[in-house]
DNA sequence: CGTGGCGTTGACCGGGATCAAGTAGAGTGG
DNA sequence: CCACTCTACTTGATCCCGGTCAACGCCACG
């Protein structure tokens, strides 16, 4: 889903770029504020997420290195409508929206690789929408689970290779945490998923596929 | 949000189109199958929506005359993810894939305003999804009658110019069918909808809009 | 005149949010 | 090194929104 764009894409582009550190848990750019230009995460984990009421979030999505950010700055109003956030202390670039445009008017297969970028996370993103609308809690942190390890591998132990609060996940499977603490409990007991101290391993994918679908 | 993209930007494509009659309740698309080419709405409202058990699905999105069809089949794997039908009688405009692509490569102007017309649609679609998983149905009723108005406007008596089944209107809040009937007595009993048989006002705007920030 | 789709309404109940409270670890300052 | 705070994790009790099931009315249509 987020593939190393930049390298791939238009490495003249990445000469362009002003790189600064970000702490975990800093904030990257937030809803609401004005789009002054277009970042990449160089390294750490970062997550895109939009408020709901001053202590309630949906995480849209996980960003790592090579990953495009506040690019849905790009519509009508020119205002970010998601915040992203520093999982871990890192490295982000970030390019004006002035020469980041000037860029996309110029190379139509920049653009044009980039259109297809857009209409992948558009299906992702419809796809959760539907989700969210009609699938369990438990089948939820279920698919919550395996896009994280599909995204950001495993360790060597097997375990999935991010350190993520419950509080997070949750926001992500769209749940309370306590219901995601005791959804996660039974998909222990029930031999799907290991725990180990804050990792999780996927025990049994087949099993925990099928929650999936349905 | 589903402007008339075709004529705006690039009239040229248009001698490229082969028209043809869609009757009301045809399938023009359908989730799952290959991605052949590319459709625009001539004329006749349309609903864009995505299957989840036999007899449960979640309406996308609704377009009318001007709006762009099946553009989410351009991502990775060539399948369309979602389906579109008619609502009613009506003429859909459809370009093979493979000219279509070619005339994004060559007009790069076209197709970044094809990007920003995709990053509405991102916005919207994760707007929503934060939506489905923390407003409640009545809430989110509320935001789709507003939708829909803002979409297909009002009538001379100011109804709300489009003929929904309450199925229809259910699969595009997220909810079943009985829980919307029940919240739209409430949403009448509360003044802020009237109803003429199938046709609804908006009584309240202000009112229905507090609705849709909570 | 049946038949099937849609609208309408009531009864039920279960998933999951909310509230409350207790525990454990990690930093922080004296 | 210990007390203190703060945050995250854990668990139980409760409640209610909204999904499910069931039944009936209505109207269009073959």
């Amino acid at each position: 889903m987020c593939k190393n764009v930049l390298k791939e894409w238009l490495p003249a582009i990445l000469e362009h770029k002003k790189n600064f550190k970000v702490k975990k848990g800093e904030l990257i750019f937030k809803e609401g504020h004005p789009v002054t230009g277009i970042f990449f995460v160089n390294s750490g984990y970062v997550k895109v997420h939009k408020r709901w009421d001053a202590d309630k979030e949906l995480i849209v999505r996980f960003a790592k290195e090579g990953a495009i950010l506040g690019h849905r700055g790009m519509g009508k109003p020119p205002i970010y409508p998601i915040s992203a956030t520093a999982l871990q202390n890192g490295v982000v670039g970030y390019i004006d929206m002035d020469f980041f445009e000037a860029t996309l008017k110029v190379n139509s297969e920049f653009t044009y690789k980039l259109l297809q970028f857009f209409a992948d996370e558009l299906r992702e993103s419809e796809r959760k929408m539907r989700n969210l609308a009609h699938m369990s809690v438990k089948g939820r942190v279920a698919e919550s689970l395996i896009i994280l390890r599909d995204q950001f591998g495993e360790t060597e132990e097997g375990y999935i290779n991010i350190e993520l609060s419950r509080q997070d996940l949750a926001s992500f499977a769209g749940a309370t945490y306590e219901t995601v603490f005791r959804v996660i409990n039974e998909l222990v007991n029930e031999k799907m998923l290991i725990l180990s101290g804050k990792r999780i391993t996927i025990a049994n994918n087949e099993k925990l596929i099928k929650l999936t679908q349905d």
